[in-house]
This record gives C-alpha cells, structure tokens and sequence, in this order.
DNA sequence: TATAAAATATAGCAAAAGCTAACTAATTAC
DNA sequence: GTAATTAGTTAGCTTTTGCTATATTTTATA
C-alpha cells in the first residue's frame, strides 16, 4: 500500500502519538516549521533591535553582532535585507531604526517570547535554561498555546 | 559605551526579561538555537523512518515526501547525507533502514517528541495544534525542561 | 513477457545565512 | 587637526536545503 492511499484509511479511534497522522496533516506539521524557520530569523533581528533601542537608546550593528554571536558582515548582510522588507530604516554607517512595521513586529515578539519566558518560570525551569529554550520555542508556539501560557501564568503567579 | 564593556557591567538585581542578558551569555542563547536548527532536519528525518518502520513496517523515499512536504528529490539528497551520517543503511532504489547509531537517535527524538506532545495536551492545548506546536519545540527543550514536563504529565494525568 | 507506471537517482539552479579579507567611513585620542 | 582605532560595507566563498528536469531502475499490468 501507498502512504498517499493511507489518507483515505479510516482513523484509529487512537488519540496517542502511536499512530502516525494522515499524510496530508503531517506534511502541514513540518510545513508550519519550515515556514517558521524562515520568518525566525527576521523576527530575531527584529527583536533584538527593539530591546537595543528600548534598553542602550541606540542600536549599533556592532551590538547586534556580539549579541547574536555572528560576524559584522553578517549583520550588515541581514539589515539590508531587513531595509528590503521594510521592517528597518537605515542609512551608511548609522545606526538602526524600526519602521512601523518592524516596531509592531518587535512588540509581538517581545510580548510573545515574555510569555514563554514567564511561562517556563512559573514551569519551575531553572533562569539560565529558561532564557535558552525560550529563545528557540517562541517561534514555534501557536497562539492558541500561548494563550493558555498567559493563562498558566497568572493562575500561578504569587 | 560600547555593549561589549556591558558585560562587565553589574547585573541590575532586576529578574524579569526587562533588562538585557549579558553579552556573552545573549549571544550564547542563539547560538544555542542556531546549533538545534543544525541537527533538527536530520533529527526529524530519522525520526520519521524509525516511525514509517516501526508503524508500516518499512520505510520508502515516497513516503518520506510525502509526509516532509518535499520532493523526492530532496529525500535523495537528505538520504545521502544520513548515509554519510552512519544513521542509515541504503542500497540504491531500495527502502531504507537505520543503523544502531540511527535507531538510537530515533528513539530519542521519538521520547522527547512524545513528552512535549503529551505536555501540550495535559496543559489543554487541542490535539491538532498541539501536534503542530510539538513538532516545532521538539528541537528546542532542554533536558531540564523536558524533566519538568514529565513529570507535570504525570501529575496530570487522570 | 513486454510495456507502462511508479519509485529513485542525479545534475544543476537558487536562496539563505554564515564566513574571511580588503576597503571605507566615523570617532577618539593625542 | 591629524593619526589611530573602531565601526560598517562589500565582494566573493561555502554549506544547506529546497526546487525542476531528466535519466534510470523497479514493479505492476495487459
């Protein structure tokens, strides 16, 4: 038998991860991570470059290089691409602005990575690993979870 | 002032994500997700053969396409690089199988995939999201918090 | 069993994100 | 105010993971 024909087979009745999802769901699964992948990054920038200009006044392509731990080349490669995309403005050797656009993306993405970091910390998880795993799950948590993080966290706030 | 002499500079007694981490330990954090985007398609490849194997009894490129969302194109190329991997044992136009250090990792991703699942749907996060959700922060969760998550589970469960 | 269909492989292209090296601009220090 | 240092840019390379198109092999069918 085909995997393709297995779509049309009839469900288990099993709701545990034993059986593997119809193909056409479990395309979409790995569909919505490779989608994600793409937009992490920006969102990353974005992010950070928010922080930078809320936290030090300024955002300095130096900054965002030894935060993000890559080359200067790198970061100058990303901000034009981010100038492209219409989230930064900037000019030669200056430092960075957010658009409209990249302002309300960076607030998303604060508020969003706050609460999985809250979240993590109400969890009992140890700060230091918090801040890790919060920095690689906030891409990939839906928004119906992280409402229901929101919520975890104000029940058991003290 | 220069962010990296930030370093050196007193932490702010503030806990919450308000203030900046330190450099180092900033950059260490993408770093940290950059290494997981590494490893997470070969993770999720194995994984998926284990599964196709495990629950079909074996598993074909056709199938992997399928399910990955991908040609098969790219399954061939991804193949060859498992092999090169020592994770899969292939002969041409034949299924494929994982070798010890395959199998181990498999089971591995599968355990550490199921844990988050099962934690997504004892926090009352719906069953489709949360098998999405779960696909994504796989690659991103500690140990730590993996722990925290079992046992929550186990609290949890009816 | 010969042929059509399905599965797999290979070659070659593209985009993304990293790197180094070499250059230019801005800032700081003297 | 000039020289040295720091910051930013650009060009060109590499790896990874997609893609299409084409060739080859295996499997199924008439």
């Amino acid at each position: 038998m085909n995997d393709y024909e297995q779509d049309n087979a009839p469900p288990t009745g099993d709701s545990s991860r034993d059986a593997l999802p119809p193909v056409t769901q479990h395309a979409r699964q790995y569909e919505t991570v490779r989608n994600a992948h793409e937009t992490e990054l920006i969102e990353d920038y974005v992010e950070l470059i928010g922080d930078l200009i809320r936290h030090r006044g300024e955002a300095r392509a130096t900054d965002l290089a030894s935060r993000m731990g890559v080359r200067q080349a790198t970061v100058s490669k990303m901000v034009r691409r981010l100038n492209e995309l219409g989230l930064v403005k900037s000019q030669p050797y200056r430092s960075l602005f957010l658009t409209e656009a990249g302002q309300s993306m960076a607030e998303n993405s604060r508020a969003r990575h706050d609460i999985v970091l809250q979240f993590l910390r109400a969890l009992g998880v140890r700060d230091s690993t918090a801040r890790i795993d919060a920095e690689g799950m906030e891409h990939h948590v839906s928004d119906e979870t992280l409402a229901i993080m929101q919520r975890f966290i104000e029940e058991n706030a003290k």
